[in-house]
DNA sequence: ACGCTACATGTAGCGTCTCTACTTATACGC
DNA sequence: GCGTATAAGTAGAGACGCTACATGTAGCGT
């Protein structure tokens, strides 16, 4: 899967990992390989500063802890977060459809 | 839709529309517009630009033609553009198919 | 003790691509 | 002449995922 794929579509990804659980960053990152069967490997470089930025954004909240001599920064889904979330899902049902629509063969439209 | 969603994503919406026929930017912005039921609507900085990319990519080829004292340039997909294309679907499948698994809610993964 | 792997978080800078805004030009109806 | 649709393009800005680098702990094998 190219990697310019996922701009745009991170959030999204992001927030629904956290959205019955709060996990650290580590966690997150595990949770959506084992999601998407492997497909998603994120970089550190990716995925820390996006969580900076959903922090940032309102979206989610994060807390320090340590676990057995780590330290963990674990992110929990904000009331913010769940309807950006919500928006992020209809917004995407959208988008494929649309992409859908176009890629399909057919003269017709 | 976000405008952002669309990176990585465009290439093949605009081979998709050139697959069958042979079309003229402007069309191809009307093909699009209209295949995604309005929610399309490129910008021209965007079209272009991308047309240009694809050709250079040796994806599209094109084609200066005068239609009623308006200058076209027609753009019509190659064989490499062809398997682009397909390799473009495949890809998408894929992508969907990741981005639904992740954003389905369900703790089980 | 030493090295390796997994765990855990982060920053700096690059490259790419879409967008906004602007430019140029013809045809046609009023 | 003026506005709108048709037709093609460029310049510059902004966003964001990536590569590469930096830092440190825990646990295992030898």
């Amino acid at each position: 899967m190219k990697a310019d794929a996922l701009r745009g579509h991170l959030d999204p990804l992001i927030l629904a990992v956290v959205e019955h659980e709060p996990l650290h960053g580590y966690a997150i990152m595990e949770a959506l390989q084992t999601r998407s069967g492997g497909e998603l490997d994120l970089p550190t470089g990716t995925l820390y500063p996006a969580l900076r930025r959903l922090e940032r954004a309102g979206y989610l909240q994060s807390e320090w802890s340590t676990v057995s001599g780590r330290k963990r920064r674990t992110y929990q889904l904000t009331r913010a977060g769940g309807q950006a979330l919500a928006g992020e899902r209809s917004e995407w049902r959208t988008f494929s459809a649309v992409i859908e629509g176009v890629l399909r063969p057919g003269t017709s439209g």
